[in-house]
DNA sequence: ACACACATACTGCAAAGGGCAGTATCTGAG
DNA sequence: CTCAGATACTGCCCTTTGCAGTATGTGTGT
């Protein structure tokens, strides 16, 4: 009832409520299961994943229940109605704008102050990483689901990942090409950086 | 000389130092110009860029020059060798994977704790978001290069990130499509999710 | 029967990063 | 002469990360 100091919520808390939704989890399982479906557009590291169950049941939208196994404790968390209803709401607010950190391309950027191995290195790893994943995301497809009833908002979004990694597969497939053609990571000798720009600007 | 207290140094310190490369820039031009070129792929608070080449210039890599206009001081800084060195050899070490937060790929995923009208309503702010960043890439494009020396590193980022946001606004399309076949958020009638998670799987 | 790897189930701490408010000066257009 | 907008930052508090540390299950092989 007492809605006293109900602190702020984050999008992960609400993430994590999503997961409440489906299901009871132990910490470490919903922070397992955070791990393995959440990690593609919403990363967290697995110390968060432990803290923020506490504030839900602070805020009221979760319970937590002490068990154990053996002389191992473990915590059960669980949604609340009204956690329900402030994940609903949620849905209806703005999401924040999409944000990627993708560390090698700021060496892609900079490759001018190294040499054109270095540049060749980095698109290689570039495109192993997408190629790993590529097949990860295959993987989880073909894998009978968790939640069987919820496949066709399982199939959005993994479809969406998938054609992520694919054109970071393919882009990086032609960048190693276009590098090939240059004469050093300062001159692309012949290379007509302008007509790739003209293309991006239609 | 003395290399006493050398704090870390983290990616932004490098994507910084890599700017500074280029050319020496006043704490705000260096904030400024990250916001347009580095927020892309790396994206820091405001903030945090001020109080970063700071921690370049205790390194030495870096070195701060006190200016003013008028009454208004302010800081010049510019690589030194040692920094040069180091981004050289910051560019060999494998970069961190590449992590993308897409809050409204979570409310996507719960979207059935919600109904279809707050489904289509995220759908269509991914779409515009993903149009809006599109056109953005189009005009710097066409804009004349800051640093018409290396147009070529230029296009190659550009590339992938107007790649990324086509990917973004493809999906985003067909995901609309999708929905509107939907009975609900948790029954999605006769559409065939199993079709497109085997078409995931290859 | 015992070892040992691996899964379960967390906590503490320091440092990086984010968001917002606040302060002040300079520049150009009307 | 005014006022918006650009320049040039700092302080504060909270979130998040990463890593180390501390246990107790469970299953497999020998």
């Amino acid at each position: 009832m007492s809605r006293c100091a109900m602190a702020r919520r984050t999008t992960t808390s609400y993430a994590l409520l999503g997961l409440l939704a489906l299901r009871s989890w132990t910490t470490y399982e919903l922070a397992k299961q955070a791990q393995r479906s959440l990690n593609w557009f919403w990363p967290r590291a697995e110390r968060k994943l432990y803290d923020e169950p506490k504030h839900l049941v602070e805020a009221g939208l979760a319970t937590a229940h002490a068990e154990s196994t053996g002389k191992r404790p473990r915590t059960v968390y669980a949604i609340t109605r009204a956690g329900r209803r402030e994940l609903a709401a949620w849905l209806d607010e703005p999401a924040a704008p999409r944000a990627g950190e993708f560390e090698a391309m700021v060496k892609v950027f900079f490759a001018d102050a190294g040499d054109l191995d270095q540049l060749r290195a980095t698109l290689e790893r570039i495109e192993a990483e997408a190629g790993d994943r590529v097949r990860a995301l295959a993987d989880m497809a073909a894998r009978p689901p968790l939640f069987a009833e919820r496949v066709h908002l399982s199939a959005l979004t993994l479809r969406l990942q998938l054609d992520q990694e694919r054109t970071v597969l393919a882009w990086a497939g032609w960048a190693r090409q276009q590098v090939d053609q240059w004469r050093s990571t300062t001159d692309p000798g012949e290379w007509d950086a302008q007509a790739v720009l003209d293309a991006i600007a239609e």
